[in-house]
DNA sequence: CATAGCCGCCTTTTT
DNA sequence: GGCGGCTATG
């Protein structure tokens, strides 16, 4: 079977494939075939005589670790190797490695709501301002240092302005919060099982024995605390191999370290490289669209797209009145695709921002084509469906006080805020868990009768789910969903409710799934493994690709797809690169979002159509736009119309129109308050008006036609 | 204690 | 322009 695979594949596609032993970095190009090679070279390990049980492949989604699986056993390879993201992976080491770890097997992992609580808490528990000190802001910072292996203690001793002081402070009670909740966040799962491995080597030996081949995909997109744990489960036998793309970086922003791929010749000295620098994927024309953007990367290997399909249709940029014709425009060409033959499922939009996906879906809805829009984590996070979930949880893990604060009076049973604060102040003073506090309400003096006999109540109830917890998932979420009485509440209000009903129905449906899938395997809590499984479902683990419909995602949910017919909205300045990020100080930052277009761009197989809109409704203003530099650097002759040139203007824009336009975040000079960066542009014609944060420090708001700003 | 209504916040990307 | 949290009222 093994030379019959090799003949499919290229030369250096079958090196990628046939090299067994040792580390072997494999440096793909976008539609270079890299997922194919990764699963042919599972089925070819296994063929070589390696137990399936003793490969470890890790994909940067769910979605990436089924298909992977499924592919392989299509292959002929027998069933049984270990694929999944790194998060998946750890959660199983942590959980069988719980003690060394120094936590509780039976962890919640906490969401990014969940965290907003836990550090909204801590920054209360520490008496600071929360304006200071916004929750989001210091839940980035400690994120960051999570994935940098940065621990509390090291953090402490290494802050020195009051600033990180402060910060340490907060992260100090953050982690003592979740450690009271046993509670793990993302970035939790990572560090403590990069600790884990580094503390115990007998733990990372073992690990190692067990995963004697390490497959890591999108390793381009691997932060510092992934690094650390591959390079520990690989270090003994050093059978590493790794596959990415430094131009297909786009998660700098959640601590991905481009060094990871860039040193890997650094980190294992007798690596073998190969690259694979052919694209089976894309038209000629659109690749040179894609080189001629990412060219303008400077801090990169360079690296050339070496096309093996001839030039196709021409590349389409449309230029749109506002954005509500740039969904129009879209639906109608989709309509155009599929009346000349082509599937609604080959077809998919990208956007910068998931705010984006509105406009497309009412322009879908208007001109009756099926859609769906990728982003699965959605579905876990409706209220409906929260509640359920949270009554696991308690189940589960009952120090999860998130979860039990959210049920405790949901759906309403009389037990208010009053209640909980002087169950919460019992817990603290006799230094017992809030659900332990809640059995022992009978002992709290403040509470009335009348109170304490609803406390037993939802105890009582609590404990009668408990006695199911062992057996199957489905029927304990669906008794849990109607004796707690949030199917009364569901059902008893209007039609608006049948949607909520419906989800849980489809949770359950979910649930039966699993039950399904996981029977025969022996798990003394299947529950906590379904709890923690959803939890780390992902934006793209949602997208069902057997249906026939339009998919509309996000350029980053973009990674991995292909697709016959792309199309890419709102290519505008401000939008991508995006305002919020610094790219117009930092050329990094910049750089990122030049190759998150370059990611969205090498999707399409045949057709791409780019568009922006001349004006853009943005916080309810209607704002003048400016088309993004990438649209420039793609080399298309933009003046160009008709139907001669390798690409087209669909329609012609008129650049030249009234007095000058500022988006956020353009640098601009002053005559005399000197350089500095446009906050807010209002568009009055010619009475604008824009607010410039000059270098100096002092911010002013100009009017543009006497300000006479030059744009740098 | 529940509910409605209001104010003020934020709006990048995600495992 | 949308959601969550807070307050005032029943």
């Amino acid at each position: 079977m093994h030379d019959i695979l090799s003949q499919q594949l290229t030369a250096s596609q079958r090196k990628a494939v046939s090299h067994i032993e040792g580390p072997l970095l494999v440096l793909a190009g976008p539609g270079s075939g890299k997922t194919r090679v990764i699963t042919y070279r599972i089925a070819a390990l296994i063929n070589s005589g390696v137990q399936p049980h003793n490969i470890c492949a890790i994909t940067f989604t769910n979605k990436a670790a089924d298909e992977m699986r499924q592919r392989a056993v299509a292959l002929g390879a027998s069933a049984g190797a270990h694929i999944s993201t790194f998060h998946s992976l750890c959660v199983r080491i942590l959980r069988r490695y719980a003690d060394n770890a120094g936590i509780n097997p039976n962890f919640s992992i906490y969401d990014e709501s969940d965290q907003a609580r836990c550090v909204k808490q801590a920054v209360k528990d520490c008496e600071l301002d929360a304006t200071n000190f916004s929750p989001a802001r210091m839940l980035e910072a400690i994120s960051a240092l999570k994935n940098n292996l940065v621990d509390v203690d090291r953090f402490k001793s290494s802050a020195e302005d009051f600033f990180s002081k402060t910060l340490a402070k907060i992260y100090a009670h953050y982690q003592h919060i979740l450690a009271e909740r046993n509670g793990l966040d993302f970035d939790d799962l990572l560090m403590k099982t990069a600790f884990l491995l580094q503390s115990y080597p007998d733990v990372c030996c073992q690990l190692a024995d067990r995963f004697k081949f390490l497959l890591i995909d999108e390793y381009q997109d691997t932060n510092h605390a992934q690094y650390v744990i591959a390079k520990a489960l690989a270090s003994p036998h050093g059978n590493i191999c790794a596959t990415g793309d430094p131009d297909q970086s786009i998660y700098r922003w959640r601590g991905a370290d481009i060094r990871n791929i860039l040193d890997f010749e650094n980190d294992w000295p007798d690596a073998t490289i190969v690259k694979l620098e052919e694209n089976f994927r894309s038209t000629a024309n659109i690749l040179e669209l894609a080189d001629n953007l990412i060219s303008f990367n400077q801090n990169r290997k360079e690296k050339k797209l070496i096309p093996t399909k001839p030039s196709g249709k021409d590349v389409v940029v449309s230029v749109c009145e506002d954005e509500i014709e740039e969904a129009k425009t879209v639906a109608l060409c989709v309509k155009e695709l599929t009346d000349q033959g082509a599937s609604l499922k080959d077809i998919a939009v990208f956007y910068r921002v998931n705010a984006m996906s509105r406009l497309l879906e009412e322009a879908f809805i208007r001109n009756k084509i099926p859609y769906q829009v990728v982003r699965g984590v959605e579905f876990y996070s409706r209220k409906e469906i929260r509640d359920v979930l949270a009554y696991l949880k308690v189940l589960v893990n009952p120090n999860d006080e998130i979860a039990l604060l959210r049920i405790i009076n949901t759906p309403a049973r009389g037990i208010g805020k009053t209640t909980i604060d002087k169950v919460r102040d019992y817990a603290a003073k006799n230094r017992i868990g809030f659900l332990d506090a809640i059995k022992k309400a009978e002992h709290i003096d403040s509470l009335s009768k009348v109170t304490k006999t609803k406390l037993t109540g939802f105890v009582n109830m609590i404990e009668q789910f408990r006695m199911d917890l062992t057996g199957k998932v489905a029927p304990l979420a669906e008794r849990v969903f109607v004796e707690s009485g949030l199917a009364a509440v569901l059902k008893a209000r209007g039609i608006k409710e049948q949607d909520a009903l419906k989800n849980i129905k489809e949770l359950i449906k979910g649930a039966a799934e699993y039950d399904e899938r996981v029977v025969g395997t022996v798990h003394e809590l299947l529950l906590l493994d379904y709890l923690q499984q959803i939890s780390l479902f992902s934006d793209v683990d949602g997208y069902d690709t057997s249906s026939d419909r339009v998919a509309l995602m996000t350029l980053h949910a973009a990674k991995g797809l292909e697709f016959e017919n792309v199309f890419i909205v709102g290519v505008e300045d401000g939008l991508l690169p995006h305002a919020k990020t610094d790219a117009y100080n930092d050329e990094n930052e910049l750089e990122e979002e030049r190759r998150l277009f370059f990611v969205g761009i090498t999707r399409a197989k045949t057709g791409l159509f780019i568009s922006y809109a001349k004006y853009r409704t943005i916080r309810g203003q209607m704002l003048r736009t400016i088309p993004s530099q990438f649209l420039f650097e793609l080399g298309i002759d933009l003046t160009e119309t008709g139907q001669g040139g390798k690409s087209q203007v669909a329609e012609t824009d008129d650049l030249s129109d009234a007095a000058p336009h500022f988006t956020a975040g353009q640098r601009v000079r002053h005559k005399s308050f000197g350089t500095g960066r446009v906050k807010e542009f209002i568009d009055m014609g010619e009475n604008s008006v824009v607010v410039v944060e000059f270098n100096t420090g002092q911010t002013k708001s100009l009017m543009v036609k006497y300000a006479d700003l030059s744009t740098i």
